[in-house]
RNA sequence: GGGCGAAUAGCUCAGUUGGUUAGAGCGCCUGCCUUACACGCAGGAUGUCGGGGGUUCGAGUCCCUCUUCGCCCACCA
């Protein structure tokens, strides 16, 4: 992390300042200070030309995290995706907004503060409610902004000027107008009903925030007695036996044969020995259980309905907390001894009567979902209250549409079918919170006035009702941290203002980079509410990334202890490392696994690249020197050598994949086309293409091969110092973003640097004029094919390193030439002399035939197993002559010839001519060193 | 219970509309401290693409089926 108190370094780039070992603590913060004062991050509005600007804007916002929130792996991981993609796009000359915030995450912070409490003894209701709220702002203050100097310390390049949190006043403003415009259309609404309660929270939860656990459980069966006739029963089961004293009916169904009968009878309720009447009811399932259900209106969802379809009372038997007390139309239905009793030891107690009445037919096992608080893990307690609702299916219309016509892309794609499936089957969603952290819901009631007109929705607090001018009193409760984070990609950019310049500028924004976990919780309906308050999905692309989990494939979590604090991981290795290990390791929403136990080994793979990258830095410092350098832009075609060729088709090569891999930036009508749909966001392929092209290319074989041109002086050396500097300066772009930081700091120590510029700001590459260097390049693989051919063999027969050998070699007229002008690096390269003959030289030695029927010869006599090179031979033969023939038998085939593309065939009769020169060399090659037999 | 997806090297995964001898990283084996890098260099091994059937000139890729694992949703008490 940036230490606040020390000045950032005048310049990183003195060439003395170069260790040997690259120190990302030293560099990362200075770096990031540099990036921050040179405002590299802050996006200019009026240069987007949705007004009139010259910029296509790019824009994302960041999902926010809780204010109170300690950076883990989770929140690295979505960052990090988030960098690259806005680095990359402002690379590419967008003008990029990346907006940052918190979200004062209703229930999780009012939760730490209750806890803080309990530690002093005390509760929130000791403090009252404006205290209580006084004391959540000041621990938010105070604690609140940890989390963003943490995504700082990865790299974080958002636009911290804009840095938005859902409690702010001005996203206050967006929250209130959201709610009176959805009341005035009729999309809100107070309703009585059964709605998920956690008694520990206690608050009313969403149907997403009460999560389903699957749980072994027990089904009761209970004899409930005919009231005429005490010798007959009706024998019903339930898996909650306490919320018996609140039943009110024991329903049926009108067609189950068995109980035809006893409809409109009367039962009697053990325990309370109160009579019930038999209902018949679609509900009740004949197959299930005993096909008797009782009805508890008060305590299920499921049964508050059938009630309601009856006419039944809805007797309150379990309180808020959770415990069992006669609340509304209960009276004299909790016996004495049950009064104040947790509902978990009052199922004890009343299986235990029931038990000793002889009523408990029979206990058995039974798997059923249960649901918990999200917050807190508490059983959530169906009760029967006031909340306020919205009505969701108009706002889900289109929104599904829009992911229908790709308006808007999920990815990777099988969230689609998901994402379908709960909008079609969306239900209310409860936007009422009995908390005391969160937006007051703007409701205000009037005792004089009579409905609907005393109850008021207002934009603006309310002092005096203004149907009557009495007084009025303001809902109690507070609204859903969701119903303000829906709101994120247009309250934060300036709505309900339209006319707000960053509104105009960045809205829609244009992906959305998040977990699938809350899919629903937020993306859906932010989706919704684009629509329907800005007429536009936010964003064209969903792209939900994977979980961080342990080697074990356990999800990361603190209660597990198995998480990794990325705060070590940058300390120990840097950022960068953090960055590479973590982007390199996630296909597309696959899961990253990581080991807490080995962080050595487990970001190894980000922190071997830091430092090699840092490594060619170093050797194109020592061998290129900082003395000037030619322009790229100024070298001829002829100037070029094979080497500088090939490297530059290499480059080409590896900006090509990067862009298919990451790109497209946005649709390229208004909705997505069919092929482009699953394309892009591959940045694992992006990662690795970069990682392939600057170390097995650029340091593997460009860096080798150059060593002798750029230790020797003259015209040449000039070229390959600019060819390098140029090279590198392109890959340094290509991987920028993914590891910011290194990148930066060799970026500024390249000869020629113009203090005050900025890797994170400038241009990313664009591919050259490949075609003048495909042939040059072409020679230099067959060059790189001998080398690599003549080290295997060396490998193979254990040569040490000091051992001279000549190779020969036989070649066609034209590659011969080539090869010969190249005879000295190849040497080189191979640690092996080469000698240029036309026929193969006799006697024992190792074989290989090459691409263009190239053979190389290595005569190892007295060193070589001659048997075991024949073996080897045959081998190769072998396999060889069987794909002839497999490759023979297609081309003979007429269905392959006359249906197969044009350029497939082409390929296979190419290939059939190779592998036919290769088959005959190679037997010419067996004859001669094992003999005929 | 409904829906969606996956099964490819020891591990994690690529393999885009069917078309070369199926790839990468990590791990593993061998040899090297070669003047940027041992956090390195060079070389190597490893797959009846889950089983079975089908369509096709051709299937890891398309269809059917079975098996096994995920994920999402759900008011069977």
């Amino acid at each position: 992390m940036s230490n606040p108190g020390e000045a950032a370094p005048e310049s990183v780039s003195a060439p003395d300042d170069f260790p040997a070992q690259y120190d990302p603590a030293a560099t990362e913060a200075a770096i990031y200070e540099r990036w921050q004062q040179a405002g590299c991050f802050t996006a200019d509005a009026s240069r987007s030309n949705r007004i009139g600007g010259d910029r296509e804007p790019y824009s994302i916002v960041m999902p926010p995290p809780n204010v109170t929130a300690i950076l883990h792996v989770g929140h690295g991981l979505n960052g990090t995706v988030q960098d690259v993609l806005v680095r990359w796009a402002r690379m590419k000359g967008r003008e990029t907004l990346w907006l940052p915030g918190t979200d004062h995450a209703g229930i999780a912070t009012q939760n730490v503060v209750e806890k803080q409490l309990a530690a002093e003894g005390l509760t929130r209701d000791d403090l009252g409610r404006d205290k209580f709220v006084q004391r959540t702002i000041a621990f938010v203050e105070e604690t609140g902004g940890t989390i963003i100097q943490q995504l700082k310390s990865i790299g974080t390049s958002a636009d911290w000027s804009r840095t938005a949190y859902t409690l702010s006043p001005e996203l206050s403003v967006a929250v209130r107008e959201a709610f009176v415009r959805l009341y005035e259309r009729g999309l809100i609404y107070r309703g009585h009903r059964v709605i998920h309660w956690c008694p520990r929270c206690l608050t009313s939860l969403s149907d997403e925030e009460a999560e389903a656990q699957e749980t072994t459980g027990a089904l009761y069966h209970i004899s409930y007695p005919l009231a005429d006739d005490p010798t007959r029963s009706i024998t019903v089961a339930t898996t909650r036996p306490e919320t018996m004293l609140g039943d009110v009916a024991v329903a049926v169904n009108g067609a189950d044969e068995r109980y035809a009968d006893l409809i409109g009878k009367q039962v009697i309720l053990p325990i309370l020995n109160l009579a019930i009447p038999v209902i018949a009811d679609d509900y009740a399932d004949p197959a299930f259980g005993t096909g008797v259900v009782k009805i508890t209106p008060a305590h299920d969802a499921n049964d508050f309905e059938v009630g309601k379809r009856h006419g039944l009372a809805a007797p309150i038997v379990i309180d808020m907390h959770g415990a069992m007390a006669e609340g509304a139309d209960a009276k004299g239905r909790v016996p004495e001894a049950l009064r104040g009793l947790d509902r978990f030891e009052a199922r004890k107690a009343i299986v235990k009567l029931l038990e000793e009445s002889g009523r408990l037919v029979k206990r058995e096992t039974h798997q059923h979902n249960v649901r918990h608080c999200y917050r807190c893990d508490t059983v959530v307690e169906p009760r029967l209250s006031d909340q306020w609702f919205v009505k969701m299916a108009e706002l889900a219309a289109p929104a599904l549409e829009g992911a229908r016509t790709g308006r808007v892309r999920l990815l990777p794609e099988k969230w689609v079918g998901v994402y379908e499936h709960w909008m079609t089957n969306i239900r209310d969603w409860n936007i009422s919170r009995q908390l005391w952290w969160g937006h007051r819901i703007p409701v205000w009631y009037c005792k004089a006035c009579d409905p609907p007109q005393n109850v008021i929705a207002s934009r603006e607090d309310l002092t005096a009702c203004p149907h009557c001018g009495g007084d009025v009193v303001q809902d109690e409760d507070v609204l859903d941290t969701w119903f303000s984070s829906w709101l994120w990609p247009m309250s934060t950019l300036g709505w309900p203002n339209e006319k707000a310049t960053d509104l105009r500028a960045f809205y829609p924004t244009d992906v959305l980079v998040t977990a699938p976990e809350i899919l629903f919780f937020w993306v859906a309906r932010m989706i919704m509410a684009g629509y329907a308050f800005m007429g536009d999905a936010p964003f064209h692309t969903v792209y939900l990334h994977g979980t961080a989990r342990d080697t074990q494939g356990r999800k990361m979590s603190k209660s597990l202890g198995n998480g990794i604090d990325p705060m070590d991981v940058v300390r120990l290795y840097g950022a960068d490392a953090l960055r590479y290990t973590l982007i390199a390791g996630m296909g597309m929403g696959a899961d990253v696994f990581l080991d807490p136990a080995d962080l050595d080994k487990s970001f190894a793979t980000g922190r071997n690249f830091a430092t090699k990258l840092w490594n060619i830095g170093r050797f194109l410092l020592k061998n290129v020197g900082d003395g000037e350098v030619r322009p790229f832009a100024d070298l001829t075609p002829g100037e070029l050598t094979r080497t500088d060729a090939w490297i530059l088709d290499r480059l080409d090569a590896a900006i090509r994949e990067s862009d298919r891999a990451i790109g497209p930036i946005k649709p390229s009508a208004a909705t997505w086309r069919d092929d482009e749909l699953n394309a892009g966001l591959r940045l694992n392929e992006f990662a690795e293409t970069a990682r392939r092209f600057v170390w097995n290319e650029l340091a593997d074989w460009y860096l080798e091969a150059s060593k002798t041109r750029l230790l020797t002086p003259g015209a040449d050396q000039q070229v390959a110092r600019a060819v390098l500097v140029h090279v590198f300066d392109q890959a340094l772009r290509l991987l920028h973003p993914i590891v910011p930081f290194v990148t930066e700091a060799l970026w500024q120590r390249l000869p020629g640097h113009v203090d005050g510029t900025y890797l994170a700001t400038s241009e990313w590459p664009s591919v050259g004029t490949a075609s003048s260097w495909a042939v040059a390049a072409g020679q230099f693989e067959l060059l790189k094919e001998v080398v690599e051919q003549m080290r295997r063999v060396r490998s193979e027969y254990a040569l040490p390193p000091t051992k001279a050998i000549d190779a020969f070699v036989v070649a066609a007229p034209e590659l011969r030439a080539t090869l010969e002008q190249e005879a000295a690096l190849m040497t080189r390269l191979a640690r092996t002399t080469l000698a240029f003959v036309d026929g193969a030289p006799a006697g024992a030695a190792a074989n290989v035939i090459l691409s263009g029927g190239t053979q190389l010869i290595i005569p190892l006599a007295g060193l070589i197993d001659v048997e075991k090179e024949c073996a080897r031979l045959n081998t190769e033969l072998a396999n060889l002559e069987k794909q002839l023939t497999a490759l023979e038998g297609r081309l003979g085939n007429a269905g392959f010839v006359d249906r197969a593309p044009a350029n497939v065939v082409e390929a296979e009769r190419a290939k059939l001519i190779e592998w036919t020169t290769r088959r005959d060399l190679l037997r010419t090659r067996v004859e001669a060193l094992c003999g005929t037999g």
